[in-house]
DNA sequence: AGGTATACGTACCGATCGGTAACATTGTCA
DNA sequence: TGACAATGTTACCGATCGGTACGTATACCT
């Protein structure tokens, strides 16, 4: 159930009612360390100290660290969309062209030193627990994922949409973990090129 | 560099001689609850507790916890490439079907609740500094993984090899953290099936 | 039986974990 | 100027973290 803690972070552009001005900067720091470094790693004591704020500001905010993780979480997936979404706009109409844009910069994210992978994907692997908050939202942001690489299967006129969709989820997902596990010159840099001869051997003939 | 205190992992076969058991329940248990709830979710206390032993009984036998954690992966090493051989030998002279078995039965074991994915990838999630001792062995896993499967795709006469091995790859550590992300019926289900369309594109014409 | 080495248990360490109580200070707008 | 909301300050809580000093039991060999 949701609390109404923590729900107004809409951005203070100046000179509207914006007065937690505190809650963006803890959340703006939680990001980068948990993203980076991973959310059971870091404790509240620095992100506070790093946030230039006290422990009572953090929780005055946010309910629990736990919650706090979810609150990063959330705010990764609007980014995560944002991005997606770029791709699809550059291609009107072309899903397949859509796809390539949005692995090529995947590919490209993957190829630098201490790459961390997805921050969704990492929240899961941390918290089995089906239940905690931070895995609702990871858990909720990969079906949506699935979904719309099916969606777009459909779109591109797959012999088996289902299973092509599922095919790129796992080629995007296997990106996303060995562009962290191998840094440059990993296998993730071929996603792109891999996910266009999978989509190439799927389509109806 | 290797210390002498956990060399002597050697079963103890009935009447050898084998003095240290506590070790052998110790690292049965570590594997476990780590390979389950994932390493830093787990405190020594819990593990010697289940271990029916106590905490100078650890270690004795282990210098630390992240040594621990890196004895637990170099077991799961160890019956990582026995599961692999196991695939290889069932098909002798044919890498595609050698594959094919190997893909097959990570889809079968990801097709089960509460599946948590490879030790190996989940154990780097958790630990990003590449000099942790738990992530040295899970790195030189996957260098392996990649080794051989770029050799496979060799074998299988592809006309990019490397570029197909990473995309299995790919596919496989795809299988491994949907499979624990999305439970039964999730995308990991068609790792063979998709890898197959991916070899088959991937041959020479 | 006695000595000796080896394994094990009790009790404890300082540090850090997530989280809170109570109160002082600030900035803002009416 | 007053009122209110947001933040800061200080000090604290019990629990757990990884790790250890030190005494006790057990097994083996002579």
């Amino acid at each position: 159930m949701p609390t109404d803690k923590n729900i107004d972070l809409t951005i203070s552009d100046g000179h509207a009612s914006a007065p937690p001005k505190a809650a963006k900067k803890i959340l703006d720091v939680a990001y980068d360390l948990f993203y980076r470094r991973g959310i059971r790693a870091i404790g509240v004591d620095e992100i506070v100290k790093r946030a230039g704020v006290t422990k009572p500001s953090l929780y005055r905010s946010f309910p629990s660290k736990d919650e706090l993780a979810a609150s990063y979480l959330r705010q990764y997936d609007l980014e995560y969309w944002e991005r997606f979404d770029e791709a699809v706009a550059a291609h009107p109409g072309d899903p397949r062209a859509q796809l390539k844009a949005f692995l090529t910069r995947i590919g490209k994210r993957t190829q630098v030193a201490d790459y961390r992978g997805c921050g969704m994907t990492n929240a899961a692997v941390e918290y089995p627990d089906h239940s905690h908050p931070a895995r609702v939202v990871s858990e909720a942001n990969k079906q949506e994922l699935r979904r719309r690489l099916r969606a777009m299967a459909v779109a591109m006129g797959a012999q088996d949409p289902d299973t092509l969709g599922d095919g790129l989820l796992l080629l995007i997902e296997g990106a996303y973990i060995s562009g962290q596990l191998f840094g440059l010159g990993g296998p993730a840099q071929s996603v792109a090129r891999n996910a266009d001869l999978l989509i190439e051997a799927s389509l109806k003939k």
